[in-house]
RNA sequence: GGCUGCGUAGCAAAGUGGUUAUGCAGUGGCCUGCAAAGCCAUCUACAGCGGUUCGAUUCCGCUCGCAGCCUCCA
């Protein structure tokens, strides 16, 4: 049974489909202007892996996550890049799409792009207008009146009394109310512009995904994810704009994954700590990323450092290690899936998951040379688990073969398995100071040679 | 200032009112020509102070420390 921390409750719930059998889940995606940081990977994989085991429990999912294609950054970087809008987020969008990819994300069922939703934005607002929501300011953009919306604050427990105390905030003189919000924004001169009932102008952030998700999910929905900034105040106005338009409930199941910091600190692109998925992957092969982002709970902080990407390198290649060489045989599902499902049941815990992971490598481990059938099905349900999670789907010995780390250069396969004859015939000649000199040398190489019973196998450290 | 959340062994990271988390590292053993890998055993814990309880790392309170939100941010 499938619990699910709700932040709207602030509790785990015992998660129920509004239809039995169906899912719908809506995830923040990227405001594309920039190349994805390790924080934007992580929501990838986190929502990935919910979206693969609702999947796995036998849900009818349908996954959405949107792009956000115009807004004031988009437009201010494309003017200081000298380049057409749609340009820039092209690229980007294609970025995103190799990222992606790359970190074995399985695309989302439906992507909405905010610049292909004029006309659901624009009937939203009508409609919070005729409910008296919306209004237009002295400067001519259009704003949500947040007083007029009795539950506005439930989600991130906020009083709007208590946050008109927090001031500091440069108020909008064209706002009745300093925490009201953009609906509709007036176009400047030379910026992109749609046609609406309020001129010229372009949508507010929140509206976009409050229409987006109305159309591709309907009105009420299972589950809405992001990342914890969006608590407050995007997901809070995009309740307040669909509840409001709609008069009923908007979502059941609010999901907000924690930060990635660097040394205890958020990684964000304002505080310039960031480091992006591009410039990872020089360093780490993928498989290395997702496994680091899923050895922590989703909802905890993960912080980011080389000792801990290298902790997954050594985890993963432990695993691997458990697999290599061992026939595979699917359909075994053991008291270990028991225990998965009951990991990940518990609020998708994938630290707790991947432990079992572990006690299935040990079992492995240990019925390679005993009992080679159970061995093969023991591999077959690692597997099969693990696919869950998305990791360990590759080749054990081209894995190990690759290194932890990405390699510049190094000794060609050839040449390592030349070597690893030469040593062959030394140790037949018991020449064991030639033996162990080829062995040195190749492990100065980062390489390392393992004598196995069914000969030499090697990998790269 | 208001509101969240966190503080677990050398490092990382789960969890629980009384019983082995797990990975890496350490120690001892088995295996090996020697190693590596693997297996077995094993040492380092629950920020501090009180309270509830037969018993608390786990529940409650306080203190200290850290992070986040209150402004665009995943």
């Amino acid at each position: 049974m499938l619990k699910i921390y709700n932040t709207l409750t602030r509790s785990k719930e015992i998660f129920t489909p509004r239809v039995a059998g169906k899912v719908g889940m809506y995830v923040c995606g990227m405001t594309v202007y920039d190349y994805c940081h390790i924080g934007h990977a992580r929501v990838m994989v986190v929502f990935d892996i919910a979206a693969r085991y609702l999947r796995y429990s036998g849900y009818d999912l349908t996954y959405v996550r949107n792009i956000t294609d115009i807004d004031d950054k988009i437009i201010k970087r494309a003017q200081e890049n000298n380049e057409q809008i749609v340009d820039l987020t092209e690229r980007f969008i294609d970025a995103m799409h190799d990222d992606e990819r790359a970190l074995a994300v399985l695309p989302p069922d439906i992507e909405p792009r905010a610049t292909k939703s004029m006309d659901d934005i624009i009937l939203m607002i009508t409609g919070l207008f005729e409910k008296g929501l919306a209004y237009t300011g002295t400067n001519g953009d259009v704003f949500y009146a947040v007083d007029k919306f009795p539950g506005y604050g439930a989600l991130s427990g906020k009083k709007l009394d208590e946050l008109q105390a927090g001031e500091r905030v440069e108020v909008d003189q064209a706002k009745k109310n300093p925490f009201d919000f953009v609906l509709w924004k007036k176009a400047k001169v030379d910026e992109p512009y749609w046609n609406s009932p309020w001129g010229r102008g372009r949508p507010g952030w929140h509206i976009e995904c409050s229409a987006m998700a109305t159309r591709c999910l309907g009105n009420h929905f299972d589950i809405h994810g992001g990342g914890m900034d969006l608590q407050f105040p995007h997901h809070e106005n995009e309740i307040a704009q669909s509840e409001g338009a709609t008069g009923g409930k908007f979502v059941n199941v609010w999901m907000h994954n924690g930060f990635v910091r660097i040394n205890e600190e958020k990684m964000s692109k304002s505080l310039g700590n960031f480091f992006t998925v591009r410039e990872v992957l020089k360093q780490y092969r993928p498989e290395v990323i997702r496994f680091f982002v899923l050895s922590s709970h989703y909802r905890s902080p993960l912080n980011y450092s080389d000792e801990q990407l290298d902790d997954a390198g050594m985890a993963l290649t432990r695993l691997y290690t458990a697999l290599r060489g061992v026939a595979i045989i699917t359909g075994l599902s053991t008291r270990y899936s028991e225990r998965f499902k009951q990991a990940m049941d518990d609020d998708f815990n994938t630290p707790v998951a991947v432990a079992v992971l572990f006690d299935m490598a040990r079992e492995l481990n240990k019925e390679k040379n005993n009992n080679s059938e159970l061995a093969s099905q023991l591999a077959g349900e690692l597997k099969e688990l693990s696919s869950v999670l998305g990791i360990l789907q590759d080749d054990p010995e081209s894995f190990l073969q690759a290194g932890d780390t990405v390699q510049e250069g190094g000794l060609a396969e050839q040449e390592i398995e030349l070597f690893i004859e030469q040593r062959i015939q030394a140790k037949q000649n018991k020449d064991w100071a030639l033996a162990d000199k080829i062995r040195d040398d190749l492990k100065q190489q980062g390489i390392v040679l393992e004598d196995v019973a069914t000969g030499t196998s090697w990998r790269r450290e």
